[in-house]
DNA sequence: GAGCTATATAACTAACTAGATAATTATTCA
DNA sequence: TGAATAATTATCTAGTTAGTTATATAGCTC
Protein backbone atom coordinates (compact mmCIF):
# COMPACT_ATOMS: atom_id res chain seq x y z
CA UNK A 1 0.00 0.00 0.00
CA UNK A 2 1.59 3.46 -1.10
CA UNK A 3 0.91 5.75 2.12
CA UNK A 4 1.11 9.59 1.90
CA UNK A 5 4.21 9.38 4.04
CA UNK A 6 5.75 6.46 2.51
CA UNK A 7 6.46 8.63 -0.77
CA UNK A 8 8.45 11.23 1.19
CA UNK A 9 11.42 9.62 3.05
CA UNK A 10 12.95 11.79 6.04
CA UNK A 11 16.25 11.78 4.99
CA UNK A 12 17.81 11.94 1.50
CA UNK A 13 19.80 8.36 0.77
CA UNK A 14 18.59 6.76 4.16
CA UNK A 15 17.24 3.33 2.03
CA UNK A 16 20.11 0.73 0.67
CA UNK A 17 22.88 1.62 2.79
CA UNK A 18 25.63 4.69 1.37
CA UNK A 19 26.38 3.55 -2.60
CA UNK A 20 22.85 3.31 -3.67
CA UNK A 21 21.62 6.68 -5.83
CA UNK A 22 20.88 9.15 -3.41
CA UNK A 23 17.22 9.91 -3.60
CA UNK A 24 17.48 14.24 -3.43
CA UNK A 25 16.32 15.68 -0.30
CA UNK A 26 14.09 18.62 -2.66
CA UNK A 27 11.63 16.97 -5.00
CA UNK A 28 8.79 18.72 -6.00
CA UNK A 29 7.50 16.00 -8.17
CA UNK A 30 7.69 13.69 -4.96
CA UNK A 31 6.35 16.90 -2.54
CA UNK A 32 3.38 17.23 -4.95
CA UNK A 33 2.13 13.72 -5.02
CA UNK A 34 2.76 13.13 -1.25
CA UNK A 35 0.18 16.41 -0.69
CA UNK A 36 -2.22 14.59 -3.02
CA UNK A 37 -2.09 11.49 -1.58
CA UNK A 38 -2.65 13.55 1.92
CA UNK A 39 -5.12 15.44 1.25
CA UNK A 40 -6.97 12.21 -0.62
CA UNK A 41 -7.64 10.26 2.71
CA UNK A 42 -8.36 13.88 4.84
CA UNK A 43 -10.81 14.65 2.10
CA UNK A 44 -12.30 12.02 1.76
CA UNK A 45 -12.69 10.49 5.90
CA UNK A 46 -13.65 14.46 6.94
CA UNK A 47 -15.05 16.26 4.08
CA UNK A 48 -13.68 19.46 2.78
CA UNK A 49 -15.40 21.68 5.43
CA UNK A 50 -13.70 18.71 8.11
CA UNK A 51 -10.44 18.51 6.32
CA UNK A 52 -7.46 20.27 7.99
CA UNK A 53 -4.96 21.98 5.93
CA UNK A 54 -2.19 21.30 8.99
CA UNK A 55 -3.50 17.63 8.87
CA UNK A 56 -2.38 17.23 5.47
CA UNK A 57 0.90 18.82 5.37
CA UNK A 58 2.06 16.66 8.61
CA UNK A 59 0.60 13.36 7.16
CA UNK A 60 2.63 14.09 3.84
CA UNK A 61 5.49 14.96 5.67
CA UNK A 62 6.08 18.48 3.94
CA UNK A 63 5.89 21.95 5.30
CA UNK A 64 2.46 23.60 4.90
CA UNK A 65 3.65 26.54 2.77
CA UNK A 66 4.54 23.85 -0.01
CA UNK A 67 0.39 22.80 -0.13
CA UNK A 68 0.08 26.55 -0.86
CA UNK A 69 3.36 27.05 -3.19
CA UNK A 70 1.46 23.85 -5.60
CA UNK A 71 -1.50 24.02 -5.17
CA UNK A 72 -2.59 27.61 -4.23
CA UNK A 73 -5.43 27.12 -1.50
CA UNK A 74 -7.34 24.13 0.47
CA UNK A 75 -10.16 24.21 -2.12
CA UNK A 76 -7.66 24.19 -5.26
CA UNK A 77 -5.99 21.36 -3.33
CA UNK A 78 -9.55 19.83 -3.28
CA UNK A 79 -10.32 20.37 -6.53
CA UNK A 80 -6.96 18.51 -7.56
CA UNK A 81 -8.14 15.62 -5.55
CA UNK A 82 -11.13 15.10 -7.05
CA UNK A 83 -9.89 15.11 -10.33
CA UNK A 84 -6.83 12.89 -9.92
CA UNK A 85 -9.74 10.52 -7.99
CA UNK A 86 -12.26 10.76 -10.53
CA UNK A 87 -10.64 11.05 -13.88
CA UNK A 88 -8.43 7.81 -13.11
CA UNK A 89 -11.95 5.93 -12.61
CA UNK A 90 -12.94 7.57 -16.33
CA UNK A 91 -9.51 6.61 -17.74
CA UNK A 92 -9.80 2.82 -16.57
CA UNK A 93 -13.62 2.29 -17.52
CA UNK A 94 -12.62 3.74 -20.80
CA UNK A 95 -9.91 0.65 -21.29
CA UNK A 96 -12.85 -1.79 -21.03
CA UNK A 97 -13.32 -2.66 -24.35
CA UNK A 98 -16.78 -4.13 -23.92
CA UNK A 99 -17.41 -4.10 -27.31
CA UNK A 100 -15.04 -6.87 -27.83
CA UNK A 101 -17.66 -9.45 -25.59
CA UNK A 102 -20.77 -10.69 -26.36
CA UNK A 103 -23.58 -8.72 -25.19
CA UNK A 104 -24.59 -10.13 -22.03
CA UNK A 105 -21.01 -10.84 -21.16
CA UNK A 106 -20.05 -7.09 -21.54
CA UNK A 107 -23.39 -6.46 -19.49
CA UNK A 108 -21.94 -8.86 -16.74
CA UNK A 109 -18.39 -7.56 -17.27
CA UNK A 110 -19.63 -3.66 -16.53
CA UNK A 111 -21.72 -4.49 -13.52
CA UNK A 112 -18.81 -6.76 -12.09
CA UNK A 113 -15.88 -4.03 -12.90
CA UNK A 114 -18.08 -0.99 -11.09
CA UNK A 115 -18.42 -3.32 -7.81
CA UNK A 116 -15.22 -4.02 -7.77
CA UNK A 117 -13.68 -0.87 -8.39
CA UNK A 118 -16.29 0.56 -5.52
CA UNK A 119 -14.50 -1.63 -3.03
CA UNK A 120 -11.18 -1.03 -4.40
CA UNK A 121 -11.40 2.25 -4.61
CA UNK A 122 -13.88 3.83 -1.86
CA UNK A 123 -12.03 7.17 -1.41
CA UNK A 124 -14.06 7.88 -4.47
CA UNK A 125 -16.84 7.26 -3.14
CA UNK A 126 -16.38 9.28 -0.05
CA UNK A 127 -15.55 12.17 -2.11
CA UNK A 128 -18.60 12.29 -4.46
CA UNK A 129 -20.37 12.30 -1.81
CA UNK A 130 -19.09 15.27 -0.37
CA UNK A 131 -19.24 17.04 -3.88
CA UNK A 132 -22.65 16.02 -4.18
CA UNK A 133 -23.89 17.50 -0.72
CA UNK A 134 -22.22 20.59 -2.04
CA UNK A 135 -24.24 20.46 -5.52
CA UNK A 136 -21.16 19.44 -7.65
CA UNK A 137 -19.92 23.26 -7.74
CA UNK A 138 -16.28 21.75 -8.04
CA UNK A 139 -16.61 19.47 -10.62
CA UNK A 140 -18.91 21.87 -12.68
CA UNK A 141 -15.98 24.35 -12.55
CA UNK A 142 -13.50 21.72 -13.64
CA UNK A 143 -12.46 22.33 -17.10
CA UNK A 144 -10.23 18.56 -17.08
CA UNK A 145 -13.41 16.60 -15.65
CA UNK A 146 -16.25 18.01 -18.08
CA UNK A 147 -13.82 16.96 -21.09
CA UNK A 148 -13.77 13.62 -20.23
CA UNK A 149 -17.87 12.89 -20.50
CA UNK A 150 -20.30 10.33 -21.75
CA UNK A 151 -18.10 7.65 -22.73
CA UNK A 152 -19.01 4.56 -21.17
CA UNK A 153 -22.97 5.18 -21.97
CA UNK A 154 -21.74 5.68 -25.41
CA UNK A 155 -20.69 2.41 -25.47
CA UNK A 156 -23.09 0.52 -23.34
CA UNK A 157 -25.60 1.81 -25.97
CA UNK A 158 -23.74 0.25 -28.41
CA UNK A 159 -23.92 -2.97 -26.52
CA UNK A 160 -27.62 -2.33 -25.85
CA UNK A 161 -27.94 -2.37 -30.00
CA UNK A 162 -25.86 -5.30 -30.42
CA UNK A 163 -27.48 -7.50 -27.91
CA UNK A 164 -30.96 -6.31 -28.89
CA UNK A 165 -30.70 -7.47 -32.84
CA UNK A 166 -29.42 -10.80 -31.40
CA UNK A 167 -32.41 -11.25 -29.36
CA UNK A 168 -30.68 -11.45 -26.49
CA UNK A 169 -31.54 -7.96 -24.98
CA UNK A 170 -34.99 -6.39 -24.89
CA UNK A 171 -35.83 -3.37 -26.32
CA UNK A 172 -36.17 0.05 -25.38
CA UNK A 173 -33.70 0.44 -22.39
CA UNK A 174 -32.33 3.80 -21.76
CA UNK A 175 -28.57 3.73 -21.30
CA UNK A 176 -28.12 6.43 -19.53
CA UNK A 177 -30.43 4.84 -16.59
CA UNK A 178 -29.44 1.17 -16.84
CA UNK A 179 -25.70 2.66 -16.18
CA UNK A 180 -26.98 4.77 -13.24
CA UNK A 181 -28.76 1.15 -11.97
CA UNK A 182 -25.51 -0.23 -12.23
CA UNK A 183 -23.60 2.40 -10.67
CA UNK A 184 -26.71 2.64 -7.81
CA UNK A 185 -26.75 -1.36 -6.93
CA UNK A 186 -22.69 -1.02 -6.12
CA UNK A 187 -22.26 2.43 -5.10
CA UNK A 188 -25.10 2.74 -2.26
CA UNK A 189 -23.86 -0.79 -0.78
CA UNK A 190 -20.59 0.69 0.33
CA UNK A 191 -21.34 4.16 0.72
CA UNK A 192 -24.10 3.62 3.28
CA UNK A 193 -22.74 0.10 4.45
CA UNK A 194 -22.25 1.88 7.86
CA UNK A 195 -25.50 3.26 8.75
CA UNK A 196 -27.07 0.09 6.63
CA UNK A 197 -24.78 -2.19 9.30
CA UNK A 198 -26.41 -0.42 12.16
CA UNK A 199 -29.86 -0.54 10.65
CA UNK A 200 -29.94 -4.26 10.16
CA UNK A 201 -27.69 -5.25 12.62
CA UNK A 202 -25.47 -7.44 10.06
CA UNK A 203 -22.17 -7.06 9.77
CA UNK A 204 -22.40 -5.95 6.06
CA UNK A 205 -18.53 -5.30 4.94
CA UNK A 206 -17.49 -9.11 5.98
CA UNK A 207 -15.53 -10.43 2.73
CA UNK A 208 -18.70 -13.15 2.42
CA UNK A 209 -21.13 -10.36 2.59
CA UNK A 210 -19.27 -8.44 -0.14
CA UNK A 211 -19.10 -11.80 -2.35
CA UNK A 212 -23.15 -11.97 -1.93
CA UNK A 213 -24.05 -8.53 -2.79
CA UNK A 214 -21.54 -8.80 -6.12
CA UNK A 215 -23.88 -11.73 -7.34
CA UNK A 216 -26.70 -10.21 -5.97
CA UNK A 217 -25.97 -7.26 -8.40
CA UNK A 218 -24.93 -9.03 -11.69
CA UNK A 219 -28.23 -11.07 -10.68
CA UNK A 220 -30.48 -7.73 -10.46
CA UNK A 221 -29.46 -6.11 -13.99
CA UNK A 222 -29.47 -9.40 -16.12
CA UNK A 223 -33.10 -9.74 -15.10
CA UNK A 224 -33.55 -6.99 -15.90
CA UNK A 225 -31.92 -6.82 -19.55
CA UNK A 226 -32.96 -10.24 -20.59
CA UNK A 227 -36.00 -10.73 -23.00
CA UNK A 228 -38.97 -12.04 -20.90
CA UNK B 1 -43.70 25.26 3.24
CA UNK B 2 -42.66 25.22 6.51
CA UNK B 3 -39.38 27.16 6.82
CA UNK B 4 -37.06 27.26 9.64
CA UNK B 5 -38.40 31.07 10.40
CA UNK B 6 -41.37 30.88 10.16
CA UNK B 7 -42.12 29.06 12.79
CA UNK B 8 -40.69 31.75 14.98
CA UNK B 9 -42.47 35.21 14.71
CA UNK B 10 -40.52 38.21 15.66
CA UNK B 11 -43.35 40.00 17.40
CA UNK B 12 -46.06 38.08 19.91
CA UNK B 13 -49.71 38.56 18.45
CA UNK B 14 -48.50 40.10 15.06
CA UNK B 15 -51.00 37.97 12.96
CA UNK B 16 -54.75 38.41 12.56
CA UNK B 17 -55.11 42.11 14.29
CA UNK B 18 -55.92 42.38 17.74
CA UNK B 19 -58.65 40.15 18.61
CA UNK B 20 -56.62 37.23 17.41
CA UNK B 21 -55.56 34.38 20.45
CA UNK B 22 -51.80 35.68 21.26
CA UNK B 23 -49.04 33.89 20.52
CA UNK B 24 -46.67 34.19 23.49
CA UNK B 25 -43.76 36.19 22.87
CA UNK B 26 -41.80 32.82 24.61
CA UNK B 27 -42.68 29.67 23.67
CA UNK B 28 -39.94 26.61 24.50
CA UNK B 29 -41.61 24.04 22.26
CA UNK B 30 -41.96 26.69 19.03
CA UNK B 31 -37.82 27.29 19.92
CA UNK B 32 -37.01 24.13 20.08
CA UNK B 33 -39.00 23.36 16.29
CA UNK B 34 -37.79 26.25 15.01
CA UNK B 35 -33.80 25.70 15.79
CA UNK B 36 -34.21 21.47 14.74
CA UNK B 37 -35.79 22.76 11.48
CA UNK B 38 -32.93 25.35 11.21
CA UNK B 39 -30.44 22.84 11.51
CA UNK B 40 -31.94 20.44 9.65
CA UNK B 41 -31.06 22.67 6.46
CA UNK B 42 -28.36 23.86 7.77
CA UNK B 43 -26.16 20.29 8.45
CA UNK B 44 -27.71 18.60 5.30
CA UNK B 45 -26.69 21.54 3.03
CA UNK B 46 -23.42 21.70 4.79
CA UNK B 47 -22.18 18.52 7.01
CA UNK B 48 -21.59 18.87 10.42
CA UNK B 49 -18.23 20.15 9.56
CA UNK B 50 -18.99 22.77 7.74
CA UNK B 51 -22.43 23.40 9.78
CA UNK B 52 -22.24 26.77 11.57
CA UNK B 53 -24.43 27.04 14.74
CA UNK B 54 -24.15 30.91 14.21
CA UNK B 55 -26.16 30.48 11.07
CA UNK B 56 -28.65 27.96 12.87
CA UNK B 57 -29.83 30.30 15.35
CA UNK B 58 -29.60 33.14 12.83
CA UNK B 59 -32.18 31.37 10.60
CA UNK B 60 -34.09 29.74 13.54
CA UNK B 61 -34.69 33.45 14.80
CA UNK B 62 -33.32 32.16 18.22
CA UNK B 63 -30.43 33.65 20.45
CA UNK B 64 -27.43 30.90 20.14
CA UNK B 65 -27.66 30.44 23.51
CA UNK B 66 -30.91 28.41 23.02
CA UNK B 67 -29.01 26.49 20.93
CA UNK B 68 -26.87 25.46 23.77
CA UNK B 69 -30.14 25.35 26.38
CA UNK B 70 -32.29 22.85 24.63
CA UNK B 71 -29.24 20.58 22.80
CA UNK B 72 -26.14 20.73 24.86
CA UNK B 73 -24.26 21.13 21.87
CA UNK B 74 -23.19 21.36 18.20
CA UNK B 75 -22.81 17.59 18.14
CA UNK B 76 -26.01 16.84 19.73
CA UNK B 77 -28.04 18.66 18.12
CA UNK B 78 -26.92 17.11 14.51
CA UNK B 79 -27.96 13.82 16.27
CA UNK B 80 -31.62 15.04 17.53
CA UNK B 81 -31.76 16.38 13.38
CA UNK B 82 -30.59 12.78 12.02
CA UNK B 83 -32.75 11.18 15.16
CA UNK B 84 -36.06 13.04 13.99
CA UNK B 85 -35.47 12.71 10.15
CA UNK B 86 -34.69 8.85 10.51
CA UNK B 87 -37.14 8.44 12.66
CA UNK B 88 -39.60 9.72 10.76
CA UNK B 89 -38.50 7.93 7.74
CA UNK B 90 -39.57 4.48 9.96
CA UNK B 91 -42.16 5.74 11.22
CA UNK B 92 -43.79 5.99 7.79
CA UNK B 93 -42.52 3.01 6.15
CA UNK B 94 -44.08 1.67 9.64
CA UNK B 95 -47.44 2.52 8.38
CA UNK B 96 -47.34 0.90 4.51
CA UNK B 97 -49.23 -2.27 5.35
CA UNK B 98 -47.59 -4.20 2.41
CA UNK B 99 -49.35 -7.37 3.81
CA UNK B 100 -52.42 -6.30 2.68
CA UNK B 101 -51.41 -5.92 -0.86
CA UNK B 102 -50.91 -8.68 -3.46
CA UNK B 103 -46.98 -10.03 -3.14
CA UNK B 104 -46.01 -8.33 -6.39
CA UNK B 105 -48.40 -5.68 -5.90
CA UNK B 106 -46.56 -4.70 -2.68
CA UNK B 107 -43.19 -5.02 -3.85
CA UNK B 108 -44.21 -2.19 -6.38
CA UNK B 109 -45.72 -0.65 -3.87
CA UNK B 110 -42.48 -0.46 -1.65
CA UNK B 111 -40.03 0.53 -4.68
CA UNK B 112 -43.04 3.62 -5.48
CA UNK B 113 -42.76 4.51 -1.94
CA UNK B 114 -38.58 4.43 -1.68
CA UNK B 115 -38.58 7.01 -4.93
CA UNK B 116 -41.26 9.45 -3.86
CA UNK B 117 -39.89 9.48 -0.21
CA UNK B 118 -36.54 10.39 -1.22
CA UNK B 119 -37.92 12.79 -3.69
CA UNK B 120 -39.62 14.39 -1.11
CA UNK B 121 -37.32 14.45 1.79
CA UNK B 122 -34.11 14.99 0.06
CA UNK B 123 -32.19 16.60 3.67
CA UNK B 124 -32.28 12.48 4.59
CA UNK B 125 -30.44 11.64 1.80
CA UNK B 126 -27.61 14.47 2.10
CA UNK B 127 -27.85 13.61 6.36
CA UNK B 128 -27.33 9.78 5.72
CA UNK B 129 -24.28 10.78 3.49
CA UNK B 130 -22.64 12.91 6.03
CA UNK B 131 -23.12 10.63 8.31
CA UNK B 132 -21.95 7.81 6.79
CA UNK B 133 -18.63 9.48 5.80
CA UNK B 134 -18.54 9.64 9.85
CA UNK B 135 -19.10 5.53 9.55
CA UNK B 136 -22.54 6.63 11.20
CA UNK B 137 -20.95 7.23 14.80
CA UNK B 138 -23.95 9.43 15.60
CA UNK B 139 -26.49 6.45 14.46
CA UNK B 140 -24.29 3.89 16.76
CA UNK B 141 -25.04 6.11 19.80
CA UNK B 142 -28.40 6.60 19.34
CA UNK B 143 -30.30 4.41 21.51
CA UNK B 144 -33.36 6.11 20.13
CA UNK B 145 -32.66 4.85 16.99
CA UNK B 146 -31.11 1.18 17.47
CA UNK B 147 -34.92 0.74 19.01
CA UNK B 148 -36.18 0.93 15.74
CA UNK B 149 -35.06 -1.86 13.51
CA UNK B 150 -35.46 -4.49 11.12
CA UNK B 151 -39.37 -4.20 10.43
CA UNK B 152 -39.54 -3.62 6.34
CA UNK B 153 -37.07 -6.22 5.68
CA UNK B 154 -39.49 -9.14 8.11
CA UNK B 155 -42.49 -7.39 6.29
CA UNK B 156 -40.66 -7.69 2.72
CA UNK B 157 -39.51 -11.05 3.60
CA UNK B 158 -42.98 -12.23 4.35
CA UNK B 159 -44.13 -10.79 1.30
CA UNK B 160 -41.64 -12.40 -0.59
CA UNK B 161 -42.77 -16.04 0.93
CA UNK B 162 -46.37 -15.30 0.01
CA UNK B 163 -45.19 -14.25 -3.70
CA UNK B 164 -43.23 -17.40 -3.61
CA UNK B 165 -45.82 -20.04 -2.77
CA UNK B 166 -47.96 -18.65 -5.20
CA UNK B 167 -45.62 -18.66 -7.92
CA UNK B 168 -45.33 -14.86 -8.74
CA UNK B 169 -42.24 -14.64 -7.48
CA UNK B 170 -39.15 -16.48 -7.73
CA UNK B 171 -37.29 -18.47 -4.92
CA UNK B 172 -34.09 -17.73 -3.01
CA UNK B 173 -34.31 -14.11 -2.68
CA UNK B 174 -32.44 -12.31 0.19
CA UNK B 175 -34.63 -9.77 1.20
CA UNK B 176 -32.64 -8.07 2.86
CA UNK B 177 -29.96 -7.01 -0.94
CA UNK B 178 -33.91 -6.76 -2.29
CA UNK B 179 -34.46 -3.68 -0.25
CA UNK B 180 -31.01 -2.51 -0.28
CA UNK B 181 -31.48 -2.37 -3.94
CA UNK B 182 -34.72 -0.82 -3.66
CA UNK B 183 -32.78 1.63 -1.53
CA UNK B 184 -30.32 2.08 -3.98
CA UNK B 185 -31.93 2.62 -6.71
CA UNK B 186 -33.85 5.47 -5.83
CA UNK B 187 -31.42 6.17 -3.13
CA UNK B 188 -28.17 7.18 -5.60
CA UNK B 189 -30.15 8.43 -8.07
CA UNK B 190 -30.61 11.12 -6.10
CA UNK B 191 -27.99 11.55 -3.77
CA UNK B 192 -25.63 11.93 -6.69
CA UNK B 193 -27.81 13.89 -9.53
CA UNK B 194 -25.90 16.92 -9.22
CA UNK B 195 -22.31 15.17 -10.60
CA UNK B 196 -24.29 12.72 -12.83
CA UNK B 197 -26.12 15.51 -14.33
CA UNK B 198 -22.49 17.51 -14.74
CA UNK B 199 -21.03 14.13 -16.01
CA UNK B 200 -23.15 13.35 -18.91
CA UNK B 201 -24.81 16.63 -19.76
CA UNK B 202 -28.45 15.93 -19.04
CA UNK B 203 -30.49 17.46 -16.20
CA UNK B 204 -31.36 14.75 -14.46
CA UNK B 205 -33.44 16.73 -11.70
CA UNK B 206 -36.59 17.41 -14.20
CA UNK B 207 -39.92 16.47 -13.55
CA UNK B 208 -40.22 14.70 -16.76
CA UNK B 209 -37.03 12.91 -16.23
CA UNK B 210 -37.78 11.92 -12.49
CA UNK B 211 -41.11 10.25 -13.75
CA UNK B 212 -38.84 8.22 -16.09
CA UNK B 213 -36.50 7.45 -13.63
CA UNK B 214 -39.61 6.21 -11.25
CA UNK B 215 -40.74 4.09 -13.47
CA UNK B 216 -37.25 2.57 -14.53
CA UNK B 217 -36.59 1.48 -10.77
CA UNK B 218 -39.88 -0.21 -10.66
CA UNK B 219 -38.96 -1.96 -13.93
CA UNK B 220 -35.61 -3.28 -12.60
CA UNK B 221 -36.60 -4.84 -9.32
CA UNK B 222 -40.13 -6.68 -11.07
CA UNK B 223 -37.71 -8.20 -13.45
CA UNK B 224 -35.72 -9.49 -10.67
CA UNK B 225 -38.39 -10.75 -8.57
CA UNK B 226 -40.17 -12.06 -11.38
CA UNK B 227 -39.84 -15.75 -11.68
CA UNK B 228 -38.24 -16.77 -15.26
C1' DG C 1 32.77 27.47 -6.89
C1' DA C 2 29.89 31.63 -7.41
C1' DG C 3 25.53 32.91 -8.14
C1' DC C 4 20.78 31.89 -9.09
C1' DT C 5 16.34 30.07 -8.28
C1' DA C 6 13.16 26.48 -7.12
C1' DT C 7 12.10 24.27 -3.03
C1' DA C 8 11.63 24.29 1.78
C1' DT C 9 11.16 25.93 6.84
C1' DA C 10 9.52 28.27 11.05
C1' DA C 11 6.89 31.48 13.02
C1' DC C 12 3.16 34.66 12.67
C1' DT C 13 -1.62 36.68 12.04
C1' DA C 14 -6.27 37.91 11.27
C1' DA C 15 -10.54 35.91 11.14
C1' DC C 16 -13.56 32.58 12.65
C1' DT C 17 -16.08 29.46 15.77
C1' DA C 18 -18.01 26.62 19.47
C1' DG C 19 -19.20 27.45 23.65
C1' DA C 20 -19.52 30.25 28.35
C1' DT C 21 -20.97 34.15 31.40
C1' DA C 22 -23.95 36.89 33.49
C1' DA C 23 -27.63 39.72 33.53
C1' DT C 24 -32.71 40.29 32.07
C1' DT C 25 -37.48 39.56 31.30
C1' DA C 26 -41.75 36.69 30.60
C1' DT C 27 -44.64 33.37 32.67
C1' DT C 28 -46.43 30.50 36.29
C1' DC C 29 -48.46 29.49 40.47
C1' DA C 30 -48.88 29.87 45.50
C1' DT D 1 -49.41 40.18 43.97
C1' DG D 2 -44.99 38.76 44.28
C1' DA D 3 -41.55 35.21 44.57
C1' DA D 4 -39.76 31.39 41.85
C1' DT D 5 -38.66 29.56 37.62
C1' DA D 6 -38.24 29.14 32.71
C1' DA D 7 -36.85 31.36 28.62
C1' DT D 8 -34.12 34.81 26.46
C1' DT D 9 -30.50 38.34 25.35
C1' DA D 10 -25.98 40.60 24.55
C1' DT D 11 -21.36 40.05 25.12
C1' DC D 12 -17.13 37.73 25.95
C1' DT D 13 -13.36 34.19 25.35
C1' DA D 14 -10.16 30.62 24.42
C1' DG D 15 -8.90 27.78 20.93
C1' DT D 16 -8.62 26.81 16.12
C1' DT D 17 -7.72 27.50 11.22
C1' DA D 18 -6.60 29.01 6.51
C1' DG D 19 -3.41 31.56 4.66
C1' DT D 20 1.22 34.81 4.98
C1' DT D 21 5.78 36.62 5.79
C1' DA D 22 10.38 36.38 6.01
C1' DT D 23 14.23 33.65 5.71
C1' DA D 24 17.18 29.71 4.48
C1' DT D 25 19.33 26.34 1.57
C1' DA D 26 19.80 22.41 -2.00
C1' DG D 27 21.06 21.71 -6.36
C1' DC D 28 21.72 23.45 -10.88
C1' DT D 29 24.22 26.38 -14.52
C1' DC D 30 28.09 28.41 -16.27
Amino acid sequence: MVTAASLKPKKAGASAKSEAPLEPIRDAERTRQALLAAAEIEFSTKGLAGARVDVIAEQAVANKRMLYYYFGSKEDLYLAVLERAYGAMRETESHLNLTDLEPLQAIKALVEFKFDYCEQHQQIIALLAGENMLGAKHLKRSKRLRDMNQSLVDVLHTVLAAGEAKGEIRSGIDALHLYISMSALSYFYFSNSSTLSVAFERQLSSAAERKLRRAHCVDVIMSYVTPR
